[in-house]
DNA sequence: ATAAACTAAATTGGATCCAATATTCAATAT
DNA sequence: ATATTGAATATTGGATCCAATTTAGTTTAT
């Protein structure tokens, strides 16, 4: 008998491990705006050469995540309040899209999921968890999508804001409103009207632009 | 007297001039969809060694126009009939944003570049100068926007099907067609009518999608 | 003759080394 | 004291080398 090739999940190079790690801790604000990422640091911590790193950063440069200068490293890129509005608005136009794409998609196995992360963001009661269940939701619902390249662009642009939204959700009635428009874009998911799911995430991503702005310097 | 600093011009790195001209090559259909990008043979060409070409063709595939496969190599990207209609989907989304919030902001200069682009773009006979005229006439008139993330969006959705936009122009009527709907969204941003040109830059994208896809296998 | 198994060449991923530039900080001049 | 110059250090960009993996070609077994 011959053994087909077994495709061993293929453990990922180092720059991709390298990439993936500086991407969460980026987004996650572990890493604050602006510090600067040492490539031999980096390569220490994570026991390779700096060689991989660099590529790393150069893909995180390509995402907007970082901001190079030749012969003077990579800082974790940050956003001016006008430039914080113009991703929401970019996420504005383009996820309701892909919510009215998925939702004629969206198989009861997602369903379930969906309505289990829904939860789990209402009742989580600890800050640290917050900006991971919210994401797994929304995640969930697009996931039933077949618009990769719409996926591509809200992925990236919920990247660059994400240290923001982790921010609302602990400001005043931030979760508490967050959890309501879920359910609602939820049960729109649910009874397949795409054209409300949409229009729900739309007001549910204004909504978050607004709040964020109000308390913002120089809104 | 004290000299302030000069910032003479720093000569680009080696990673960016290689990702500059392969980028280029590929949206100009010089390397053909799926041909490999041989590290060597490239760190040869430019008389680097492999590290600068290995950034620059990782920062590629982050935009989408390689396609890597771990101790396999970098083949240049392409797009199924279903992707390539997505991506046309994705810039009637976002161009026509681009365009209404352009106009406003549109000086004399620019639309007066605007119209020698248009009239060289309509008067050229090269096929080879089209695409890059085409390209340059729209470019011309979305510089007037300050949408920086939209415009990035942009440039990457157009880069993904500049090989298709390009054999579309030398199709039946593909010239002919272009270049009476930039008269009409020129002329809409002349007379400062940024609904009009949003509508008519829409029906550009979409015109150019159908004409795409009628003669596509299995569209 | 055909297919599996093995070997050699080609290719990529990563480590180490060197060159180019920036940064720091002490020494000097005003 | 402050600003300027100049070495010493730190950091990045790139070249060369080695290891891991794939690919091509050859041999061998059935």
């Amino acid at each position: 008998m011959k053994l087909k090739s077994m495709d061993i999940s293929a453990t990922a190079s180092a720059s991709s491990i390298v990439f993936d790690a500086l991407r969460k801790a980026i987004i996650e604000g572990q890493l604050e705006e602006g510090e600067p990422l040492r490539q031999d640091e980096i390569a220490r911590l994570f026991n390779t050469s700096r060689i991989p790193v660099r590529e790393a950063i150069s893909r995180l440069e390509e995402q907007g995540l970082v901001k190079t200068q030749r012969y003077k490293g990579a800082v974790v890129a940050g956003l001016s309040p006008r430039e914080t509005e113009e991703i929401f608005d970019l996420r504005t136009l383009v996820e309701p899209e892909i919510i009215r794409n998925a939702v004629p998609l969206m198989s009861k196995d997602i369903l379930v999921q969906a309505r289990e992360k829904c939860a789990a963001f209402s009742a989580s009661s600890d800050p640290m968890e917050w900006g991971d269940l919210n994401r797994d939701f929304h995640e969930t619902l697009y996931s039933a999508s077949n618009l990769k390249f719409f996926l591509e662009i809200a992925h990236n642009a919920i990247d660059r804001v994400e240290r923001q939204i982790r921010a609302q959700l602990v400001m005043s009635n931030g979760m508490e409103r967050a959890g309501r428009e879920h359910f609602g874009i939820l049960e729109a998911c649910e009874t397949g009207n795409a054209e409300l799911a949409a229009k729900l995430t739309r007001e549910h991503i204004q909504g978050a632009k607004k709040s964020l702005l109000a308390h913002l310097p120089l809104s």
